[in-house]
DNA sequence: TGTACATCAGTGAACGCGCGTTCACTGATGTAC
DNA sequence: TGTACATCAGTGAACGCGCGTTCACTGATGTAC
């Protein structure tokens, strides 16, 4: 508390918690291309130079909502798990891992067919100048993206259900989300934008539970 | 002949076909963020109004890039398939299916990944303004897009071959696009983006037989 | 064949815009005595 | 408890930039007689 009341104190009152706010906001309606830092301050009620008392530049800006996105991903894909104990028996256990890896991969998409916006920013990697490829993938400021994380649970628990093989839990994870992630890509920005929304959630449905058999079998 | 002569007989010389060939040369380097109508008429030596007698507008300039990439892309893909007749005997023609249906996405992917510059503009939408999803899908001004063409070609000769039944062909293009989009976008702008070339390669070709596999058994 | 004319590709200068960032500052807050 | 002071969050004005687009024009080309 005491420590809430201290970054809540001063003049605006917590300045950084609001920026990205309102660019999470307004990503939600123009996607990454909304994140300029004129903007966000200005919807604020602010100066562009204030944001500089909380972040470095407008990259990291960026950053900080890009991790609240993702967040949010991570939650809307949780929503369809099936979160109960791991202490089912053999069949029901490994049914439920399945079910697991589904709603996974429908959440994933579903929440970029919902939010597009939000996934933009989500999927946003940070590019330019930090060098090449060091430290590990599907960071952004330095954690595992939890997206990536529940996949990565999902697939695990499969094994341990018995639902899958160790062999086949080999790279799965990029089976995975490449199919999922192309998908969503498909439909976002690429030819299935704009096309009748029950028929893309047919082919939603479709898609993952094609990638979802071909593991299990 | 005759044309060609006239289009290139006044001032600059075909100064469209520059035009879009210095955009191609600037893509390759920068993706779709370097076609600034701006930067593209410098590049050539030109004033950038003079685009003006030759586009509508800085995006009708883009939308002649990403028709080109896309001929680029399709070209790629096209590399990787055995172009033999159509008249070999079943066995043989099914293998060669089944081998052109893998040539096709190791092709896409190996574009991307050999030209991330040239594949983000060859996958552009026309976004903005010109309505809601009407019109047909995968087409830049007005054409199927060529990549997507093959695909499909691919999946009715597997059929044609008796390496894939009806029943599994449908939807089947969005099942491979997805996957194989989905990788390519992940090494391109995601977390493969500057991983080892020969994992990413490895990896690239286990996706691709999944989903290869997948659908013809 | 030679001149007069119409066409229209490309010029030069300017428009208004929004961007990220820097500078020297002000004035409210929290702290020390 | 009250005053003096240091801190530092946010201000106001300006920087230089590159962008897409419009305007009135120039001058080389191709054509008609």
């Amino acid at each position: 508390m005491s420590q809430d009341t201290r970054s809540r104190s001063y003049h605006h009152g917590d300045l950084r918690a609001a920026l990205v706010e309102a660019g999470v906001r307004l990503a939600r309606e123009g996607g990454a291309g909304a994140l300029g830092l004129r903007v966000v301050t200005r919807s604020v009620g602010v100066t562009p130079n204030a944001a500089y008392r909380h972040f470095a530049d407008r990259r990291a800006l960026v950053l900080a909502v890009a991790a609240e996105a993702q967040d949010r991903l991570a939650h809307a894909m949780r929503d369809r798990m099936d979160v109960a104990g791991d202490d089912a028996p053999g069949a029901d256990r490994a049914a439920r891992a399945v079910r697991n890896l589904r709603g996974v991969g429908l959440g994933y998409i579903h929440f970029a067919l919902r939010e597009p916006g939000w996934f933009e920013v989500a999927i946003l990697t940070r590019d330019e100048a930090d060098g090449e490829g060091d430290g590990p993938p599907v960071t952004v400021d330095d954690r595992v993206a939890p997206p990536y994380q529940l996949l990565l649970d999902a697939l695990d628990e499969m094994v341990a259900a018995g639902a899958l093989t160790p062999e086949r839990r080999v790279n799965a994870e990029w089976v995975c989300w490449s199919m999922v992630h192309g998908f969503a890509d498909l439909a976002t920005r690429g030819p299935l934008k704009g096309q009748d929304r029950a028929m893309v959630d047919r082919l939603a449905v479709h898609v993952v539970d094609t990638i979802v058999d071909e593991l299990k079998s």
